[in-house]
DNA sequence: GTCTATATTGAGATAGAC
DNA sequence: GTCTATCTCAATATAGAC
């Protein structure tokens, strides 16, 4: 699964920093968890920052062009929005512990690597223009309706964005089912996709 | 404004704590704010974590009650859930440095103050368990067009606790603008209260 | 590529004078 | 209630052997 070192050292750190915060985190108990010497990380990264960017930055841009990617071939705009939507949400569940590490540790990328938090804020803003694109075109086909195609985008955002701090695997609930609830509430009820 | 030293100190480590992160931030660096020596802040808390638990309980503890003493009075139920949800966003806005150290530090609280922990999660749950009823009471009413109460809710929360990610003074909207237009995407939209 | 050893800095917290 | 002085520990990072 890991072939490398360094994947394995990227791994290891996500889930140390997603349990206990990035400075809560020392060089050495990332090291631990992988069965090295603190002084060796220095060989794959340059330092602790690097390897927070690494987690943050590999998976959002990931995402990101995944879900771009997949914006086009559908019928309808409500289609294509809820199937946007349900991705997100499972996406986001499946790389929770590097999402849940670049969301909490964004200022801190702020901080100490500034170039590094610019470029990973104009991803992330790409992606929000996107969807509010989608919504305001599909209002202009009359399939939504929404008095404010930017306020929708980031109520919906933040909408599906928190799914994963409160979903469990242990609930009663599989994550997929979750998605479509998510894209169902935002597409036919916020944006009133389906007639009632 | 601040009239005890103690409110000084509280009020100083929430700006550090919200702007740079609790760990980010040295109990020195809290004293020089207020003008004193790092050992002093020691007379008023016995360690930073009662700092913390301090800055995360209060507010959300006035928060709840504020919120929950104030859900009877109201002729309809999509009325009462969007004048909640309005004064929620304001509230979240007012307290927004109270509320970003208090959600982002929460696993620091658990690891390191497991009861204090647990408390304000069932202060929370409370509240929410008030808003999941309330969207459960007007479905049966028939107010509401909604197919998961718990999900609903969870979903509307989500959005509401979203805003401070994006929201700034400086913008086009005010903070009053914003909470009744989130309100109404939830109680109206998402909910479908307002038929077509 | 991993090690030992270490430099340097700052953290949280305490003792006890005033 | 605030101070000075200090304890103890751990942090990130580097140098250089193997």
């Amino acid at each position: 699964m890991l072939t490398s070192r360094r994947e394995e050292i990227v791994h290891a750190a996500t889930e140390l920093f997603a349990r206990q915060g990035y400075h809560a985190v020392g060089m050495r108990a990332i090291a631990d968890a992988v069965g090295i010497r603190g002084s060796s990380l220095y060989h794959y990264f340059p330092s602790k920052v690097e390897l927070l960017h690494a987690i943050a930055s590999d998976s959002t841009k990931r995402f990101i062009e995944l879900q771009l990617a997949d914006l086009r071939p559908m019928p309808t705009y409500a289609e294509r929005l809820r199937k946007l939507l349900g991705d997100h949400v499972t996406y986001f569940h499946a790389y929770r512990l590097e999402e849940a590490v670049g969301l909490r540790e964004l200022q801190e990328l702020k901080a100490s690597a500034p170039d590094y938090y610019a470029e990973l804020q104009a991803t992330r803003r790409s992606y929000q223009d996107a969807v509010e694109r989608l919504i305001r075109d599909g209002c202009a086909a009359g399939e939504f309706d929404c008095a404010d195609a930017h306020l929708a985008a980031l109520a919906i955002l933040g909408m599906v964005n928190s799914v994963n701090d409160w979903f469990r695997d242990t609930g009663r609930q599989s994550i997929e089912a979750v998605a479509a609830a998510y894209a169902a509430m935002a597409v036919d009820g916020l944006l009133g996709a389906t007639p009632r």
